[in-house]
DNA sequence: GAATAGTAATTCGCTAGGCTAATTAGCAGC
DNA sequence: GCTGCTAATTAGCCTAGCGAATTACTATTC
């Protein structure tokens, strides 16, 4: 599925936007716990994003420390354009399996991310 | 997993190293067509093996052009310690589930194999 | 209230691993 | 024996990971 990702984006960006979306404004050290990153890694890849107008940051109120980040319109657009083509992608490499065998997928789907999330505690 | 990896092998690395194990003895363009890459990034995934030891180049007889990559008696106890690790890590995620899900995921697996044999077709 | 310790973010330099384009060497067909 | 094809490599660029060090701010402790 990687190789299906926007040129102008690599993977891990495209994972830190979705997960700034999806878990609402965060400061650039929630981010690199939830992409399993470190700091500095996120502080790139916000780098790449703010560049690109995906994101903004804020000054938090209440700590001078942390900034406050969270997903444009544009980024928000991407986003969209982005799950058309991977659910485009999805689509065409199911078609060939049984319900059965898109079923067997999705509970693995399921177990795997209890394994992962257990994983990060 | 990938951080489960070795700290002397990257994880494309030991993928390389296994592809020219499991596939018996190959040339750099097969080995860029096994792992999905392209031949200059197999060049230097195999000089980084052939700098460690773990696998050797000789000469095709019947044509000049390729060379024919093995691995080594050190690549082979390489990758045994290194699956060793691998079970030990898998099993210990895997103790807490069911064996039901942990056929799910077998299942899974299989299907998702299939699925990506056929991609490179 | 000032020194100290801790934490957030960043910058710097390194590594792995992917790519394309260009080059070199050997093979095959006419 | 040219011409074109293919194998391999080299060079240069990119993303993305890391740790170490720095800076700015907060919190604690005396």
């Amino acid at each position: 599925m990687r190789q299906e990702a926007n040129p102008e984006l690599g993977p891990a960006s495209l994972s830190a936007l979705a997960s700034i979306d999806r878990h609402g404004p965060l400061t650039p050290s929630e981010l690199a716990k939830a992409e399993h990153i470190q700091r500095p890694t996120a502080t790139r890849l916000l780098a790449g994003l703010s560049d690109k107008g995906l994101v903004t940051r804020a000054a938090d109120p209440t700590d001078g420390r942390c900034s406050i980040v969270s997903t444009t319109p544009e980024g928000k657009a991407m986003l969209k354009h982005l799950r058309g083509r991977k659910n485009a992608y999805l689509a065409k490499r199911m078609k060939d399996l049984s319900d059965d065998d898109v079923a067997a997928l999705e509970r693995a789907a399921e177990i795997l991310e209890r394994v992962l999330e257990e994983d990060s505690r």
